[in-house]
RNA sequence: GGUCCGUUCGUCUAGGGGUUAGGACGCCAGGUUUUCAUCCUGGUAACAGGGGUUCGAAUCCCCUACGGACUACCA
């Protein structure tokens, strides 16, 4: 085994990815990097059930989009692949053989009814029924059973699950690198099923066995895991492997209320649980970032600082940043409440931080998927419309005015800046600007201002009604602003239609 | 029920025996913008409870409470 720290993102491919798995991923990322090590990604396909088609292309969209790329994967091979585990199969059973021939595993006849009966009379005795040392010699398996009756059982065609042989009275003392020592009494311990009658490993098995034959170093995985981490422990010891060092992350949980956070939650409460927008294969749609505006740093960002943080006042990162400051040691052991707040603001700093000229680019093409054909000056509108934004889509919320003449006016807008007077004192600005020759805005500024302070009006009884007149509502950035990037024929064309309805 | 993990403002968190318990999001107020938003300034708000240890505990130990994960031939 080699000191080259070798991390791996293990997902399976059962559904789009969930950001508490992009996080996971992100995690794993930035500590092999940190350590000038390797990123695997592993497609733990072991349950030919539960698959769903799309899931593994899904994963590999959203870590590409996000930019945290895998060394080694499926259609990256190195040199311990393959990378799915539903083409590693044939590798598994000689594990599971090895673990019954030192005695540290057996074979299980029980069906999966015999259990439910079994789990079910306990439960009506208020007990709990655990497959394990105190009752796996009265079970049907190969702990009870002679060696001839198993052979003839598994002769005669009857399925048959490995199972792990739990040791008995001993005081496990685990390591974890975020939670340091973990004491569990190994008579708690069930015995989980290695291999499954249909030919395949379970999770616990092909884990193993897969993380040591890809020399992994180091396993960071989710918190759910962590009861799991006896029996990883057992069997890298049952194999005489040296185990990696383990981390489980804390947990991603709802906004509101308790628990870990869901598909369900992102629907219910209006925001992106998932990086990339996703149609399940029964065409039903779940929102994703990418989809919603976000840019990828943001998501990282955000999702960096869920259970991280540098011990600095800092809240900004870039990936390159975050390659060079992260720890484990700085992860947190609780749980942390998702904020879709928080998310848009960190969207709003890089949305921020993006040129006016791509801004530009992106709001064009958004323009364009929307079939809004213009002549005005897009790069004009980003560069005034930049600040007040968070996404692309808010340009046009907030600024679609610039393509589209109002076709009503806000009502109660109306009521306050529409006086007796206002009929004649915008009837002169738009004499005032039909002679007007410069359209930028200072010049645009020093003939209609001039006017009204030579005239003494309060600016409000014009200001107000000759941005509803260009705008329709009381929004928007500054009114001569507007008027220099619609020219003069808009203009124009916006103040008579407003002085008609008047 | 059992096993394990956790608990600082509403939320994300800093803090590793002596701090006016700091920052960020949100919220509220003021300013800028003769609009709205942005932006700026300020404010609100927390150590779950109880026992220890100690001259002194948010910080160390124990108990309780609460929360969470796991408890499949799923991962």
């Amino acid at each position: 085994m080699t000191n080259r720290v070798r991390v791996r993102f293990a997902p399976s491919p059962t559904g789009p990815l969930h950001i508490g798995g992009v996080r996971t991923a992100l995690f794993n990322y930035l500590f092999a990097k940190k350590h000038q090590g390797d990123f695997l990604l592993r497609i733990e396909d072991t349950d030919q059930n539960r698959y769903v088609p799309g899931a593994e292309e899904y994963i590999i969209k959203s870590l590409d989009w996000l930019k945290i790329p895998f060394d080694e994967g499926p259609g990256k091979e190195g040199k311990t692949g393959p990378y799915r585990q539903s083409e590693r199969k044939s590798l598994y059973r000689q594990y599971a053989d090895r673990l019954i021939a030192s005695g540290h595993a057996y074979v299980a006849f029980d069906t999966a009814e015999d259990l439910d009966k079994l789990r079910k009379n306990a439960e009506e005795r208020g007990e709990t029924f655990i497959y394990n040392h105190l009752n796996r010699n009265v079970l049907n398996n190969s702990l009870r059973l002679s060696e001839k009756e198993v052979l003839e059982k598994i002769d005669s065609g009857e399925e048959y699950v490995i199972r792990f042989k739990s040791p008995v009275n001993e005081t496990l003392v685990l390591n974890d690198i975020i939670r340091g020592e973990i004491v569990v009494d190994s008579n708690t311990l069930d015995d989980k099923v290695l291999f499954k009658s249909d030919g395949m490993p379970t999770y616990h098995l092909a884990n193993i066995v897969d993380d040591h034959l890809m020399e992994i170093s180091h396993v960071i995985r989710g918190e759910e895991w962590l009861p799991s981490l006896p029996l990883h422990i057992l069997l890298y010891r049952s194999f005489g492997w040296q185990a990696p060092s383990f981390a489980h992350l804390p947990l991603i949980l709802k906004p509101s209320g308790n628990g870990k956070l869901s598909k369900r939650d992102g629907d219910r409460l209006g925001f992106p649980v998932f990086p990339l927008e996703w149609t399940s294969p029964e065409g039903e749609v779940s929102a994703g970032y990418r989809e919603d505006g976000y840019l990828p740093e943001a998501v990282i960002n955000m999702l960096v600082f869920l259970g991280w943080n540098p011990g600095t006042e800092q809240e900004l990162f870039s990936l390159d940043a975050l390659v060079n400051e992260f720890d484990l040691a700085r992860v947190n052991k609780s749980g942390a409440k998702f904020d879709p707040e928080k998310t848009k603001w960190f969207q709003h700093q890089y949305f921020q931080k993006q040129s006016e000229e791509k801004i530009t680019i992106d709001f064009k093409e958004f323009l364009l998927r929307k079939g809004i054909k213009s002549n005005v000056d897009v790069s004009k509108i980003v560069l005034l419309m930049k600040e007040r934004a968070t996404f692309i889509a808010d340009l046009w919320e907030q600024g679609s005015f610039f393509f589209e003449a109002p076709e009503e006016y806000d009502q109660k807008a109306m009521e306050k800046a529409v006086k007796p007077d206002t009929k004649a004192l915008i009837e002169y600005v738009t004499e005032l600007l039909a002679n007007q020759q410069d359209f930028d805005s200072s010049s645009l500024s020093s003939t209609i201002k001039g006017w009204i302070s030579s005239e003494n009006i309060s600016f409000g009884k014009v200001m107000m009604p000759l941005r509803l007149a260009l705008v329709g509502e009381m929004k928007g950035p500054d009114v001569m602003e507007i008027i220099s990037v619609l020219g003069k024929q808009e203009s124009l064309a916006r103040l008579r239609k407003f002085l008609a309805k008047i």
